[in-house]
DNA sequence: ATGGCAAATATGATTTGA
């Protein structure tokens, strides 16, 4: 005897996850084995940290998923993983003149899904602060056309930014510093003002969850981290969302990144 | 007070990350 359980007519899940790999040469027998094991349909990756000619685009294909990816060398580099096609592939900022290989966009389901690795930024005097602040206003700009476009629109990503206190698990350390700064901040809360609403908090979460802990002195063990891996959703996606969830397992298994995936299911 | 780990790079000392 066997029960069958029906899903509603017209109903379907979509589980969109985001993971900073920190290397995908390293990190692809986590990744394969992630989407071999977990129900997610879309994964979008960050650091890469590889160029496009040794992407291992044929490891995943012969694993019957959909790929687009854009990367470089060493440094940077994002794609997305499906288990159905993808079309309308956007790599980079269309208005932002910029080497640095930090974002890829796809409409998969429907769904218009945009992966961005928003630059770290090192110090708030540093030149690559500017860069980070200046890499944010073009992110402004292109998400406004976005979800001007796309009713439906997930940007997902690391987005080195933590949006609030509670999101940094020492906070007096890290007030007003890099990661953790007012103009940062304002940057977010100015992506979130075109009609974004941080998945996460659209439930009741454990205290002290993080998506990123430092390989040193034990962070993850201490659970010493800050999260900066965030799912923002436009409202007619938001309605539809039933759970937004860190996944810490990842981050438990040998030679980890130090980032850990956000998952979100949506009931499309 | 500082660095402490990991990954990549013409691989051995440096850069970057967060």
């Amino acid at each position: 005897m066997r029960f069958f359980f029906y899903a509603p007519q017209n109903m379907t899940s979509l589980t969109i996850a985001t993971w900073n790999v920190n290397s995908l040469k390293v990190r692809l027998p986590q990744v394969l084995d992630y989407m071999q094991t977990q129900p997610v349909d879309v994964l979008c990756l960050q650091e890469t940290k590889m160029t496009d000619d040794v992407f291992p685009l044929q490891a995943l294909t012969d694993a019957g998923f959909h790929v687009s990816f854009t990367g470089q060398k060493t440094y940077n580099g994002v794609a997305i993983i499906s288990r159905t096609p993808q079309t309308d592939i956007q790599k980079n900022l269309p208005n932002f003149e910029d080497p640095q290989q930090r974002l890829i966009a796809a409409t998969i389901q429907g769904v218009r899904i945009i992966c961005a690795y928003v630059v770290n930024g090192q110090a708030l005097d540093s030149d690559k602060f500017e860069y980070k602040m200046s890499w944010l206003g073009a992110l402004h700009a292109y998400m406004q056309s976005e979800i001007a476009a796309h009713p439906k629109l997930a940007l997902v990503g690391d987005f080195n930014i933590a949006p609030e206190d509670r999101d940094v698990h020492n906070p007096e350390k890290w007030i007003g510093g890099n990661l953790v700064s007012p103009q940062e901040r304002a940057a977010l809360a100015g992506l979130i003002e075109l009609g974004l609403t941080d998945a996460y908090r659209l439930f009741e979460q454990p205290e002290k969850s993080y998506s990123w802990w430092d390989y040193r002195q034990m962070g993850f063990r201490r659970n010493a981290g800050l999260r900066i891996d965030l799912i923002l959703l436009t409202k007619s996606l938001a309605d539809t969302c039933s759970s937004c969830v860190i996944d810490k397992e990842p981050r438990r298994h040998e030679q980890p990144s130090d980032h850990t995936p956000v998952l979100a299911t949506f009931a499309l």
